[in-house]
RNA sequence: CGGGGCGUAGCGCAGCCUGGUAGCGCACCUGCCUUGGGCGCAGGGGGUCGUUGGUUCAAAUCCGACCGCCCCGACCA
């Protein structure tokens, strides 16, 4: 296509609202415009580099066997009152009234409606299994849309849905997804770990998230450098590091000391010369409205996924101040778990089995010495710890580190929840009813285009991989009044077209200069220089990416980018 | 929802403290010039100063309410 036609309005200034590099670049150079707080309108360069990229999603979701769906953004109220998530989205939930009145919402996911359609038509385990999908918008109400097409209200995911009879065939249809995601972040040319994850809200056995590593991203994976273990914080083990000295021997009993002034964790141990490992770390929570007591050794933190996830809780929150002063008599800074009544008390299991520990007396500026787990309280042991960077594998005791990534798809088991919870149900071999197995698998597809930039920006603006840039490569006559220029630039662009590729052809009235900064900035992967060399017959050809440069004949040119594009989507360059 | 910041031309900003009816750079339009990294000269167009109430002879400027956007935190199938 021709520049001059087209409307890529690209910015000389950074727009002051967009922080992270993606939002900036992406706006610069001409891909989105902001609409409203994380509504975006994608112009003409995003469009097409996001429809290469769904053009990636369904060639492998199809090569998995995987049906493309168009499913309604509009649902009644009633699909997701029968699931129980009409309550359980809260605000998160775009909802509306239609003129009678009726609720309505707009969807952030669609296991409803699959499940709707699945009960209306599966009737025997003939039919399954069965993998159908979706490209298209979703919509959720975001606490806090943020850093550009990062964390939005409206977006675009493929959402795939599987229907089994067994959990054998859950697991087949889990592993093609797996393997089908792997080839489709290959394709686009990110560099991604595939991570353990917490399977959230919608419960279910397994899950795996798709996470880009970048200090733009809102997770923390925990990944082991020796044999590979990868996790999401939320959901990762490890071995702590050993307490920092012993616990005194003998049979203590819990003994009462002043510390006054001494409320931190830290405070204590400077105070009491013993390190923060000889401590316990007392926390006041409130899981679905009921104090709980959490337990750590002092030096380590509460995940609050995991403690959740040990209550089967809900919602968890700190207790507030005046709480904790009325179940405790004391304030936070104080507390220990001797003495306390009427509450579970959850232990981190890096505290089961010591001895003789410090806690908090459950009396302002006072901690008791001598306090042993078992003996002087009875908690029960649970992995509560979040993982912290340089704790040890407890595959292979390799050092761990902490990543910050962007998710961009995640693959989980359902189970039985909407099908047994909505009626799904068909025929086994047998001609008994039984609810087919479901599994739920997305992929956000403006974050991979966020992920591409992130990961390959410069200081001049973003270079795509070949497969989800907007064009392959951009023709640049340098002068436009140089008749010779403007001819050849032509017919290299023809031969481009004339081998499959998408060129752009810069022939803008511009000044050489304007011409390099907006190539430059949109990412495009290669450039062909149409200049002064051209009385030698030579162009040249610059990968974006490292601005590697060399000369081809005029006549060779349309071939030889050809044969780098090629070469580049096969390695996902 | 808690904390912080911002709203003046398409973009980036100044003016506000100390009220007197709006300015700079880029972009845009016209002409000339120039053509290997956001060129030069000359001329020009464009703004209900987020909205609304109040104070005042007079409000972009002072006071109040509201709205919107960004950042940090909480939250996040």
């Amino acid at each position: 296509m021709r520049w001059s036609q087209l409307f890529i309005p690209t910015l000389r200034e950074d727009p002051a609202e967009a922080e992270v590099v993606s939002h900036r670049l992406l706006l610069r150079a001409g891909y989105i415009r902001q609409l409203a707080a994380g509504v975006y309108s994608y112009l003409f360069l995003a469009q097409r580099s996001l429809n290469r990229i769904i053009g990636i999603v369904r060639q492998e979701m199809d090569a998995i066997g995987g049906q493309e769906f168009l499913l309604p953004a509009l649902h009644p109220a009633e699909v997701w009152q029968e699931s129980g998530r009409w309550d359980v989205m809260g605000n998160d939930m775009f909802r509306l009234k239609d003129r009678n009145a009726h609720d309505m919402c707009l969807g952030m996911t669609h296991e409803e409606v699959m499940t709707v359609i699945a009960r209306g038509e599966l009737r025997s385990y003939k039919q399954l299994p069965q993998i159908w999908y979706q490209i298209q918008n979703k919509f959720r109400d975001e606490p806090r849309p943020r850093s550009g097409l990062m964390r939005v209200r409206q977006f675009i995911m493929k959402d795939s849905y599987t229907f089994d009879m067994d959990a054998a065939g859950l697991d087949v249809a889990y592993q093609k997804h797996y393997q089908a995601y792997c080839r489709i972040f290959s394709r686009c040319g990110l560099k991604y770990v595939a991570v353990e994850a917490h399977s959230g809200a919608m419960g279910g056995s397994q899950s795996h998230e798709f996470m880009v590593k970048s200090p733009a991203g809102e997770d923390w994976v925990v990944e082991c450098p020796k044999c590979g273990y990868a996790a999401n914080l939320e959901k990762a083990v490890s071995h702590p590091s050993p307490a920092q000295g012993p616990d005194p021997d003998g049979d203590l009993t819990p003994e009462e000391f002043h510390t006054p002034g001494r409320k931190t964790i830290a405070e204590v141990a400077e105070f009491t010369g013993l390190p923060e490992t000889s401590q316990m770390k007392s926390l006041v929570m409130v899981a679905d409205g009921q104090p709980v007591l959490a337990l750590l050794r002092g030096d380590h933190q509460l995940s609050e996924t995991k403690f959740a996830g040990a209550l089967g809780a809900k919602e968890i929150r700190p207790a507030h101040p005046q709480e904790i002063v009325e179940w405790f008599g004391a304030e936070a800074g104080s507390l220990g778990p001797v003495g306390v009544t009427g509450m579970r008390i959850l232990a981190d299991l890096a505290l089961q089995g010591r001895r003789n520990m410090i806690a908090g007396a459950n009396k302002d500026d006072h901690h008791l010495r001598h306090v042993t787990p078992d003996e002087d309280f009875k908690p029960e042991y649970r992995d509560l710890r979040q993982v912290a960077s340089g704790d040890a594998c407890t595959g292979c005791g390799g050092e761990l580190a902490l990543d910050k990534t962007i998710e961009i798809g995640h693959i989980f088991k359902l189970g039985y929840r909407y099908s047994e919870g909505m009626g799904l149900r068909v025929l086994n071999a047998e001609g008994k009813e039984v609810a087919p197995i479901m599994g739920s698998y997305g992929i956000g597809i403006e974050r991979i285009l966020s992920s591409a930039v992130e990961l390959y920006a410069d200081s001049d603006g973003m270079a795509l991989p070949v497969a989800i840039a907007p064009f392959h490569v951009v023709i640049t006559p340098v002068n436009n009044a140089d008749a010779a220029q403007m001819k050849a630039a032509r017919e290299i662009y023809e031969g481009c077209r004339a081998l499959g590729l998408d060129p752009l052809l810069d022939d803008r009235d511009e000044r050489p200069g304007v011409k390099f900064k907006d190539a430059d900035l949109i990412g495009i992967p290669y450039r062909i220089t149409v200049g002064k060399k051209l009385a030698r017959g030579m162009v040249e050809l610059v990968e974006r990416r490292g601005k590697l440069t060399s000369e081809v004949e005029v006549g060779a040119a349309a071939a030889a980018v050809s044969q780098k594009i090629e070469s580049a989507l096969q390695d996902g360059h």
